[in-house]
DNA sequence: TCTTTCTTCTGAACATGTTCAAATACTCAA
DNA sequence: TTGAGTATTTGAACATGTTCAGAAGAAAGA
């Protein structure tokens, strides 16, 4: 079995968490490359054979800590959705709560953001890692879902994940962005944001009909059919 | 002296050549991450350190040979340049070309599209691989300059940049696209292109010159001054 | 309690990218 | 031609992610 497809045993549970945060603790320490997995495994307690036992790989541990991190932010992104009525709101709420969230481990999402090829096991965009993404899609989907966005029902469907895609790639930006405290992602995300809501409500207007199809044709050629 | 900067001595340039074609060969038949360098350096008749010696590292092969594409589709792309009147056949032919250059090795460039890291040297957006870049960029500057693209002259600058941060984007969908012939990527690319022609069309009406500003101010994030 | 089976853990072994001190080949001034 | 200096080449050594056969431990049945 895969360590990945683990069953949450009673007390294998506390070892792996030892070695994850262990792991943890080293990456935010040496940084990612910089740590070995020997080290990780000793500061664990454990033997390096131990680490592979309950993690595939060096990056899986990276995984796990999104895993976990998706997990520990759900009630406050939760929160978020419901106190707040606009979509800008809600976007800014979400995405906003993310970079505070992974703010302290910004480095050490550029190890995540490294797999690139949607065949890689790890890839935000494979299909191993499709229920991560799903959860993290849904809350878009309910970012969307009672806001007065109008869009014609054959272009709606593939708008929570768009967003998603958006977030992404301004987290990309973000892990590498070097003006101090990320100032630079905090004016992209601002303008980039209020320039989408604009989009999206000039969308609704008549006159822009005529380019339903072609937008439908182009999102049905990345996605599939919806 | 890293090895990037080696001056082209007489006859050390064909062995450097020798290991590169040894590379390429193995790369295109067994893939790049199946490919040692062992291998590569066996197959060129040299040692191990010899490889070491001509290229940092595996990767820098990857990117020898996208310099050496570069120069060797110079001649083309000039042509296309020169043949074609308007924006949309220049951009059609630029890019067209360059997919079809790289379409036997396809697959080899996924290892040069793994760096996303502006830090890495081997990035696309890092300082180290700037000439390169800057000689990408340079084509779709020619493609610009006497086309009838009205951008105000604070936008403007930022065009060719951009049209080759979109021919990034499509590569990178290119090279990952599991269609049969890749046909996805050419259908977005069709749609694409002519969506981004007509924005360009509509850019130019004064209906839209609120939109200068801040759309100058994002790009100023993003590059910096102009 | 004894045996069997499953889970967890160990550490040696492996593969491979990379480094490096030293050997060899080459160039060129004297 | 010769010797000094430089360029090239070698192969062993290293670091580290990963694998794996088997040891140790825990659980369950008899």
């Amino acid at each position: 079995m895969t360590a990945m497809e683990q069953q949450l045993t009673p007390k294998s549970e506390a070892t792996r968490s030892r070695i994850l945060a262990a792991a943890l603790s080293i990456f935010r320490e040496r940084g990612f490359d910089a740590a070995t997995m020997r080290e990780i495994a000793a500061a664990a307690g454990m033997s390096l054979g131990a680490a592979y036992y309950y993690f595939d790989s060096k990056d899986a541990l990276v995984m796990a800590f999104y895993v976990q991190a998706q997990q520990e932010m759900a009630k406050d992104l939760e929160r978020i959705l419901t106190d707040s009525g606009t979509l800008e709101q809600r976007l800014r709420g979400l995405i906003g709560q993310k970079l505070a969230y992974f703010g302290p481990n910004r480095a050490l999402m550029g190890a995540l953001s490294a797999h690139i090829d949607p065949n890689h096991p790890l890839s935000p965009f494979s299909a191993a890692t499709a229920p991560i993404r799903d959860r993290d899609i849904a809350f878009f989907q309910r970012a969307v879902i009672d806001s007065k966005v109008k869009l014609p029902p054959s272009i709606l469907p593939y708008l929570p994940r768009l967003l998603w895609l958006y977030q992404m790639g301004l987290m990309l930006f973000w892990v590498y962005d070097r003006s101090p405290k990320q100032a630079h992602t905090g004016l992209l995300f601002d303008k980039t944001l209020s320039m989408m809501l604009l989009v999206l409500k000039l969308a609704g207007i008549p006159l822009l009909k005529p380019l339903y199809r072609p937008a439908r044709e182009l999102l049905k050629t990345i996605y599939g059919e919806a």
